[in-house]
DNA sequence: ATCATGTGTAAATAATATCTTACAGGTGTA
DNA sequence: TACACCTGTAAGATATTATTTACACATGAT
């Protein structure tokens, strides 16, 4: 989850989910002003991740558009938080 | 901040910090299972996030040792928390 | 048929991050 | 002198991430 916030890119598109409501894949690398490829694969790590979700839907003239919308995650990092969070991380395997 | 706190690695020392309470770079490395190089290349990235800070102390036997501790930092992480952070970011850098 | 819209993904490249190895210097003690 | 501990960093190899370009496929309208 840090490393999928760990980027300008997906934080700006957490950022403009959670102004501007959910919206479709096209449309968002519109408003961003990145490539659909490119936002699309960010988006696949923020899922991932469970901070967003999609949902594939049928627009008024027939296409499929897949609408993505922010969860409602919550977190929060402090030395604590993170000394008891570190207890999950395997003994000493990395990534 | 974020991108420092990625990384399984800088977790643990974060951890082992907050727990264990000070420590020195030598030691911190064989408690934590890392080279002494690569223990401090995180502690750099750790440091320049603002997430540890380092003071030069000299031991009783006159050696100099490099003490790091964690600082009381604390983020929290919603929707709309990052979307108050991302207006920081400037127009469209990366990186 | 062609164009404009939407979807996805594979492949190649570029840019970063990570990790190891090796070096250089310091102090104190045997 | 040689050894044990401490410090730092630079160079190179490896691995991961990010990005672009190109492709394939679908729908509705011209």
């Amino acid at each position: 989850m840090l490393a999928a916030l760990a980027n300008p890119h997906r934080l700006r598109i957490v950022a403009t989910l959670a102004t501007g409501g959910r919206n479709y894949v096209s449309q968002l690398a519109r408003e961003i002003g990145i490539s659909r490829p490119l936002l699309h694969l960010h988006l696949q790590k923020l899922e991932a991740a469970g901070l967003v979700v999609s949902q594939l839907e049928l627009s008024p003239d027939g296409k499929a558009l897949n609408y993505f919308e922010v969860t409602d995650f919550g977190l929060e990092l402090t030395p604590a938080t993170i000394a008891q969070a570190a207890k999950s991380l395997t003994a000493h395997s990395e990534q």
